[in-house]
DNA sequence: GCGACAG
DNA sequence: ATCTTGTCGC
């Protein structure tokens, strides 16, 4: 993929200035402030798949589950071209187009099935300029979001050092998370450890319209396994024939004990 | 200066 | 993002 312009990268930067302004990062909804998220009854996922040698037809999906007993509600998952390269820093001008376009559809089908929050697979505020993906949705669909990304971005001076490490190492049960902090002392997110099973974490990240400390609550809740069921749904849901083999779940033990799931039927 | 850098 | 097998353990 070539480099991206330097005068769209500007433009780029301007658009997510402008919108960044939008961001809710407190709590506006009423199960929000609940101990239990009582009024909680659906929660989303969207994500885009690939397949190997291709990096501009991608499936994208949308699951909305029932909470807290995450069961599928609604799935859609529709193949989509991408119009920009993938450019750290600037996922939401690739992404966020054809996931609202699958939220806009889901408003048309089935309003009813409108999730409450949505769970996006990338960072919200944690981003160089505090718009990563899911602030980005967040904003154009005026949904509550909650970024959730796999991987740690190095944002202001948080990257992997041993410091880093270390507080990874004292993520010792489900649950456990410490902030990530900017050299300027501002918290933009936070590493959780989502599952008893898994050492890796899940760094969550306000995306609008909820506070970092609820987006955490809400996402351990959500988590059978390391990534939230809303976004891990949409893996499950992948359409484009990738289920196929030993990855179906079909296939693996359930979790047993501690790791069972924390809603059974 | 170069490289690192969500998906 | 995606490629890719088995293997060891609870």
């Amino acid at each position: 993929m070539a480099a991206p312009e330097a005068e769209l990268v500007l433009k780029w930067e301007r658009e997510q200035a402008r919108l960044r302004e939008s961001v809710k990062e407190e709590d506006t909804e009423d199960w929000q402030r609940s101990p239990d998220f009582s009024g909680l009854e659906r929660v989303g996922g969207v994500d885009l798949s690939f397949i190997k040698g291709d990096d501009i037809n991608a499936c994208a999906h949308l699951v909305v589950l029932t909470y807290p007993h995450m069961k599928v509600l609604y799935e859609d998952c529709k193949m989509v071209t991408l119009n920009t390269p993938y450019v750290a820093g600037f996922l939401g001008f690739r992404e966020a187009p054809p996931l609202l376009q699958a939220l806009e559809k889901l408003k048309n089908v089935q309003p009813n099935l409108m999730p409450q929050v949505l769970f996006v697979d990338g960072n919200g505020l944690f981003h160089y300029r505090e718009f990563g993906l899911a602030c980005h949705l967040g904003v154009l669909s005026d949904l509550p979001c909650v970024g959730v990304a796999k991987n740690l971005l190095h944002v202001e001076g948080v990257v992997r050092s041993e410091e880093h490490q270390s507080q990874l190492n004292a993520l010792q049960k489900s649950g456990d998370s410490f902030p990530l902090a900017t050299a300027s002392g501002r918290v933009l997110g936070k590493a959780l450890r989502s599952s008893q099973s898994s050492i890796k974490p899940v760094y969550v990240s306000v995306g609008h319209r909820i506070s970092l400390d609820t987006a955490v609550r809400l996402t351990h809740t959500c988590c059978l396994y390391r990534v939230p069921e809303p976004i891990r749904q949409t893996f499950q849901h992948t359409i484009c024939d990738k289920r196929s083999g030993s990855n179906d779940y079909t296939t693996w033990e359930l979790p047993t004990q501690e790791h069972q799931p924390k809603y059974p039927q």
